[in-house]
DNA sequence: CTGTGAGAAATTTGATCATATTGTGTTGAG
DNA sequence: CTCAACACAATATGATCAAATTTCTCACAG
């Protein structure tokens, strides 16, 4: 153990334990996820290896995945950047945002405690706060982790996973839209899904995921195709 | 160039135009998306390096990518394998491929054209041949392109990549309930949806896809929860 | 004397890296 | 303006290290 100098530039504990490429995903999928890489963009292996310290091979498996993901589009002459979607792209993630997350939505309904209705009311809060301060980035991860914790109570992994892979598409593009247009005119109907949880009326908050939804994509949607 | 061995294993030409991970990848999918993989079966880089005369690293990406579209499963201790799916699973999927591909379908109604319902029927023509001969491995894969043409014509590649990802999930399972029963009880609503094609109504041809998805996969999770 | 179980060695498999090779884009000379 | 040479980035391999499972051995209890 004597001249053994890697593992130890993360110097975070926990975080040593996932494997590189692991973490190399999970850091370019936050990054994306939340518009930390702007569509356009070129993303290089090479880039990638020197700016966070590991090899080849991790990276290029992370990305790898992250197209298969959709999160990267592979740019023909084996060039990969983070893709801009076009509104014909966004009507369809329109349509499979609402189907498969109002049902999410839906099924949340049955199973959510009433503490853990609490923890999504006090998660819309931070949200707020990150409106009134235009904290841009800020709205997306807590937007992010509301839709999130609310779905993790559907006991549906499969129906998760597939919105997950939409999210991870419109991030870099909604990220624009939330720079351009700013935080106030954004949407929020999460007072009206917490609102119809209390009520545990599963219609109820499954119309309300809906219009949150629709809001949110159409206002993109707009701002995209005048661009 | 003296003692080159390997690039002339595959004998085709236009393979060879392709990168090794994209071979190895669109190999593995399609031994997975048409049951030549048995679920729990594991999946060992190594083996896959002896079997397909290349290095680890194509392997590796691959498998990566197989991960994230949910054809693999990552079998905790950094073992992966086959996946085989639950009930619960089953259901989830009949939700999402009912409200996915009854969209898809709508959609490939306004577009096609009368030779391209031609070549539907021809492709179902060879279907029910694999049907009367008892060809599982031929059914799975003229199922598949048959829906697959179809929603070609959806102008919808989002969708259409939701759906290939649902797909590639239920691949193997399907292989061994068909197995299982055989091919004649296997459903085939496909006469359904040709006629309502040819009257140019979308409602009815999304009706028939979405009867022709239940069917089959109604059958799936009984025969799996049976078990 | 035999069967069972704990522990250690060995084998198998995965993870990472350094390096060689190949293909693509660009630049400079004719 | 065209073609060739060069530079850079991606692809692919083999070697090396680490981790986990399996197997083998030995001891102890019945």
């Amino acid at each position: 153990m004597d001249l053994i100098k890697n593992k130890a530039s993360g110097a975070s504990a926990d975080a040593d334990k996932l494997p590189a490429h692991e973490r190399v995903y999970q850091r370019l999928r936050s990054q994306i996820m939340y518009g930390e890489l702007v569509p356009g963009q070129p993303v290089t292996i090479q880039g990638l290896t020197d700016s966070l310290g590991v090899g080849m091979t991790p990276v290029r498996e992370a990305i790898r995945r992250l197209i298969s993901d959709g999160a990267l589009m592979f740019q023909g002459n084996r060039r990969v950047s983070v893709p801009l979607l076009s509104g014909r792209d966004v009507e369809q993630m329109i349509f499979a945002r609402i189907s498969i997350e109002s049902e999410l939505s839906r099924r949340a309904t049955v199973n959510i405690k009433s503490t853990d209705i609490d923890r999504l009311e006090q998660i819309d809060q931070q949200l707020d706060r990150t409106i009134i301060d235009g904290d841009v980035s800020g709205y997306l991860r807590q937007n992010h982790t509301f839709h999130e914790t609310l779905y993790s109570h559907a006991d549906a992994p499969i129906l998760s996973d597939l919105a997950e892979r939409l999210w991870l598409r419109f991030g870099p593009s909604l990220r624009v839209v939330s720079g351009r247009l700013g935080t106030q005119c954004l949407p929020d109907r999460h007072k009206d899904i917490i609102t119809a949880l209390r009520k545990q009326d599963a219609d109820l908050v499954a119309k309300a995921t809906a219009q949150d939804i629709e809001q949110g994509m159409e206002l993109m949607a707009d701002t995209l195709t005048s661009t």
